[in-house]
DNA sequence: GAGTTTGAAACT
DNA sequence: CAGTTTCAAACTC
């Protein structure tokens, strides 16, 4: 078979050369099956990676005493590189379509010394690896040049396999499967080894028979610097790649280590027959859960503690969480565990799957957390709501209109003249908090109208000239809450151009008015939300799914409508 | 550390 | 190809 070795430069090949002049054979022999296993680096367009098959095996039993040397005639094409570059600096586009330089194979370096030593070890028979760019783990991690204890340690945890019944010879045995001879396993009549040979030999090809690319990564289009080893992958958070063949989980909802796609650490994709499944979604958003989860392991820690003291009850602990002091998260706002002022309410987020009959566990592997409303906010129910206020906002505008506004105006001029005052006494530092502040209450949002009159007119206080922008005069609490493609949305020129000019001065007023009745409408909305959460949560370890079947968001906003009259 | 759960692999 | 069994890792107690 003709196995082009195509290494860009800083692949792994030079370093496994140079992990045998150091004298550290083993770790070079594991570095080459993690880099087979890798299969071939991102970053190659496919057309240029080198076939991997077969990916870890030798063919023959004839190399299976040696460590893998490459076929004597095999020579490694490596691109020119240019002297000005630097030598780590990746190979710019141009310059990898320079002629190819042959080279003499790392692994033909091998000093005669070393050599004699080689046989002794238990080392997989590989093939010579394709190029990847594992580098930079393996200085991280298989440096032998003064081994921090972190390296050790992760050298040291390698799988090792503790098969009794498939003699090490079937799929089953993890050693097997990603192509090394058992080396130091917990394994029983293993015959996964050299001098089994033969039978490996055979059980390698019934293997291929029933699946030609069953040695193949099964993840792929995974960035190689992660794809290294999966104890360390969990903890960077899911990747791009992709489960070659999905997995088929019905129980653990892919949030365990018995989910491969979990335990490589990607999310499931559309090849996945998973049941139930909760790893999906983008990287943020499981950090979001991750954070909610510990979070609310954390309160339900600190409100059991209490309970068991006799101080609080866990329902008085969780008014302590109330909606309103949801602070407005950002998208990768960091958030400290004991950070209190970010603390989501618990009672609206998650809880512990199984309820009391699962231990709360801080730790790797700890329990799972299913969103408390998880079954309850569906999208359509978000949308439904969207339309409450749109109805309560046109509704708040036509009862303005009927009424004349008159009491709002008199509201105005005393808005004014608080906005006046307030402006004289904070500084300009302290009007960004007040903006925060007003998202998090309608009542803050209301008191803090003029302020945002104030600033808005800064840059257009007449309200014709509002107008003219084609913007309400908001508050910026407001503003954030609602994006600019609804703005436009609901106020486009069209609509502007046939608004009696009388009604366009009383627009501030409505605007008001508007958003009052929709934060108002809101704030029930979420406080019954809220409530349904807790009743939820109150009820969960008996009766799980109560809440959904007696509240449901629809229900929620028809009652806001009600409201509204 | 023993027992249970889980899902991939193997088998029918 | 679907259903069942086997297997070993992950997980729980």
């Amino acid at each position: 078979m003709d196995r082009q070795l195509n290494h860009p430069p800083g692949s792994l090949q030079p370093k496994v050369a140079s992990a045998f002049y150091a004298g550290k054979p083993e770790t070079a022999a594991t570095a080459a099956a993690i880099s087979h296993a890798l299969g071939p680096p991102r970053t190659a367009p496919r057309s240029q990676l080198t076939p991997l098959w077969p990916p870890v095996l030798w063919p023959t039993a004839k190399h299976h005493m040696q460590f893998p040397t490459p076929p004597p005639a095999k020579k490694l094409q490596v691109r020119r590189r240019s002297p000005l570059l630097p030598r780590d600096s990746p190979l710019p586009v141009a310059e990898s379509r320079s002629p190819l330089v042959q080279v003499q194979h790392p692994l033909q370096q091998v000093p005669p010394v070393l050599k004699q030593v080689l046989p002794k070890m238990e080392v997989p028979v590989l093939l010579p690896m394709p190029a990847t760019s594992l580098g930079g783990i393996w200085d991280s991690c298989y440096s032998w040049s003064e081994p921090s204890s972190e390296s050790k340690h992760r050298t040291s945890r390698r799988k090792s396999c503790n098969c009794s019944n498939s003699k090490c010879l079937k799929m089953y045995c993890e050693c097997f499967a990603s192509g090394r001879y058992c080396n130091g396993c917990n394994c029983k009549n293993c015959s996964n080894s050299i001098s089994n040979e033969a039978a490996r030999h055979d059980a390698i090809n019934v293997v291929m028979e029933r699946n030609p690319v069953a040695f193949m990564p099964k993840i792929g289009n995974i960035p190689s610097q992660t794809a290294q080893n999966r104890e360390y992958k969990a903890a960077e958070g899911p990747h791009a790649g992709k489960h070659t063949k999905g997995c088929h989980c019905k129980r653990s909802e892919c949030l365990k280590k018995y989910c491969e796609c979990f335990q490589s650490n990607v999310l499931c994709a559309e090849n996945c027959k998973c049941m139930d499944c909760k790893n999906y979604g983008s990287n943020e958003d499981r950090k979001a859960i991750r954070r909610i989860t510990q979070q609310h392991v954390g309160y339900v820690q600190h409100a059991q503690n209490l309970s068991i003291k006799g101080i609080t009850g866990p329902s008085h602990a969780t008014e302590k969480f109330s909606i309103l002091s949801m602070a407005p998260l950002g998208r990768d706002q960091p958030i400290s565990n004991n950070d209190c002022s970010q603390v989501i309410s618990p009672s609206l987020t998650s809880v512990p799957i199984g309820g009391t009959k699962n231990p709360i566990k801080l730790g790797s592997h700890g329990v799972t957390y299913r969103p408390l409303l998880a079954d309850i906010i569906q999208i359509e129910n978000v949308s439904e709501l969207c339309k409450v206020l749109v109805q309560v906002s046109s509704q708040a505008a036509g009862e303005f209109l009927d009424s004349g506004g008159k009491e709002n105006t008199n509201r105005r001029k005393l808005d004014r003249a608080q906005s006046c005052l307030s402006s004289t006494n904070h500084d300009t530092e302290a009007v960004p908090k007040q903006h925060d502040e007003q998202v998090c209450s309608t009542e803050n949002s209301l008191t803090a109208v003029p302020i945002t009159e104030e600033r808005a007119g800064t840059s257009s206080s007449d309200p014709s000239n509002t107008w003219k922008d084609n913007r309400r005069p908001v508050s910026p609490g407001t503003d954030a809450l609602m994006c600019n493609e609804q703005d436009e949305l609901l106020w486009t020129s069209s609509v502007a151009a046939a608004i009696p000019s009388t009604t366009k001065e009383k627009l501030p007023d409505i605007y008001r008015e508007q958003e009052k009745r929709i934060l108002t409408n809101l704030l029930h909305y979420l406080r019954d939300l809220s409530n349904c959460g807790r009743l939820q949560e109150e009820k969960l370890p008996s009766m799980p799914l109560k809440c959904h079947e007696q509240t449901s968001v629809g229900s929620i906003c028809n009652s806001s409508v009600t409201r509204v009259g």
